[in-house]
DNA sequence: ACCCGGCCGAAAGTATCTTTCAGATGTGAC
DNA sequence: GTCACATCTGAAAGATACTTTCGGCCGGGT
């Protein structure tokens, strides 16, 4: 993989349209690509929107301690043409900000907080993952995947450790609609089933990190096999995404030691789950309605008598 | 010779502050004040906020048929120091306008619903969800729950189906921060590793209906034999109670057709099982902690290395 | 008809943004 | 430990967008 430009973002921007309001998520996400410099950039942006649409690039430049050049940099990072357009972004966000809510500031949970501050914490950062998730999320691969989804002859889904119960979950779901998918957990029968793929089928990686080198190689098998590849990841710049036709992302929050990150991964990894199981049973209706509907008639004769 | 300069509004502008959204007012106001040209000008731009901040003074001068000079006029005459703040000013407003329309989320999910719009709905409901369960779990019993399960000798934990899936995550987090937990999703297994239990150890059962025989059965063994037992339930009146020392109730969002109530009581009881989760790593903070981080440690070297 | 005063746009001038390129910095291999 | 390599970074050149200047043009008044 021998790229002979240097630096031409433009067109290697993951077909990122100019969010409008997911810029907070955006920068989350995308903070861990990013260098020392540009963090900084994408720090002082996401903390003071209103601030820094006042300002030319020369000036953010100054005031985070860099160049005009990283500045840039980072707007192209972010998904805008250049500067200019991140500005506009900013002044569109500080308005918002203004006219709308308070943000309801959220502390780090600690170690001596009371137990009712820890559910608070928790249903509010996973809350704010999710709708950054949803903010975050580009509809159009969605489609794409949902379309490879609700036609393919056979789904193979990968995922281990926390992402396996992601992959798991959205395995029993379109069983559930009568597509014919397996969840693989373990990496050597996953690759072993990848070989079976081939065009018309699809193939979906479950990985926060993106590296994740049990999940990406059964992907990469399938990819080479001719099968439709799919990838949902917390990191749209990783390796997996070389092997994938449509890259869905999810959101990374702030983790601390009380909140690793696979907790807020995973919240935002079912939505993304939840969003294409709803959208494949959508167009699979005529279908997916019996199906479903037998699934839960089935089940009903699992429950003790006395349900009340 | 009274004064030199031609073309100063700079300083003879009425006093007026970037005004933030009251600018169709503004162009309404002054109006009788402008030119024939720049008119044309604040016409376009109060019609198409949106689209004249994505123009350049050039771009908006062609379209309404003028000069740069007319645009920057009429952008001093409103108030701005030039076409660059009003252009910011612009995009804010644009924001605004677009933000204030409301997504109409709050109906369900329909089969001919685009893309976008079950990805809002779907989110907001999962967020309805978070805040209803966080609102009605009754902290006293999840004290008392963490309080069991962090001086566990051993931990079982059942659940089948999509349940099944958040026992298996409840049970790597806890084996994370060094506590000896099982989830099983077997009946038979479940109950026949419930018989070991005795005082000191915790089972956990997981079902949304209440009634899932599956668990119970496993539960209730459990209690006979002395362990103290916890109970994760959409149905606080269910039989499963019968047998729970502490019961943690998650919430029942509607369900519809094409939102199963499988999806938001997973939701519900992962929030549930990321609270037990945190507070035990509270309390066992001392040993919790090295656990986790050799855990991080164990994972890293299963990533990729060119993972920037 | 002629003059006068203000409106208007072309083009020059300036600020801002973008790109290039070479030095600086860290990273992995030996 | 030190070398080679890749990457990051900022200074400065280059391009673009914005602002100002200035003279022409089109009305109205005499």
């Amino acid at each position: 993989m021998t790229n002979e430009v240097k630096e031409s973002f433009t067109s290697d921007a993951p077909a990122a349209p100019p969010a409008p309001a997911a810029l907070a998520a955006k920068v989350r996400t995308l903070a861990p690509s990013m260098t020392r410099s540009m963090q900084r950039v994408a720090e002082a942006v996401a903390g003071d929107p209103a601030g820094c649409a006042a300002l030319t690039v020369t000036g953010l430049a100054e005031l985070t301690g860099t160049s005009e050049a990283t500045v840039v940099r980072t707007a192209r990072l972010l998904g805008y043409p250049g500067y200019r357009d991140l500005r506009l972004a900013l002044a569109g966000l500080a308005a918002q900000q203004q006219s709308g809510r308070a943000p309801a500031v959220t502390a780090d949970i600690a170690v001596d907080d009371p137990v009712a501050d820890v559910v608070a914490k928790l249903a509010y950062d996973e809350q704010q993952t999710l709708a950054d998730t949803a903010a975050g999320l580009d509809t159009v691969q969605l489609g794409a995947a949902v379309a490879a989804l609700a036609t393919a002859r056979r789904i193979d889904i990968y995922g281990v450790g926390a992402s396996g119960l992601v992959a798991q979950d959205l395995g029993q779901k379109l069983l559930r609609i009568g597509l014919i998918a397996h969840a693989h957990s373990d990496p050597h029968l996953a690759v072993t089933n990848a070989v079976q793929l081939r065009s018309g089928d699809v193939a979906i990686a479950i990985t926060h990190s993106g590296s994740t080198g049990d999940v990406i190689e059964p992907l990469r098998v399938a990819f080479d096999h001719g099968a439709t590849t799919v990838a949902i990841t917390g990191r749209p710049d990783g390796p997996v995404t070389q092997y994938a036709d449509h890259v869905l992302t999810t959101s990374t929050a702030r983790e601390s030691e009380l909140r690793p990150a696979a907790m807020s991964s995973r919240t935002s990894q079912l939505l993304v789950v939840d969003c294409l199981f709803t959208c494949v049973t959508q167009r699979t209706y005529e279908t997916a309605a019996p199906a479903l509907a037998a699934s839960y008639e089935a089940l009903a004769h699992r429950h003790s008598p006395r349900n009340r």
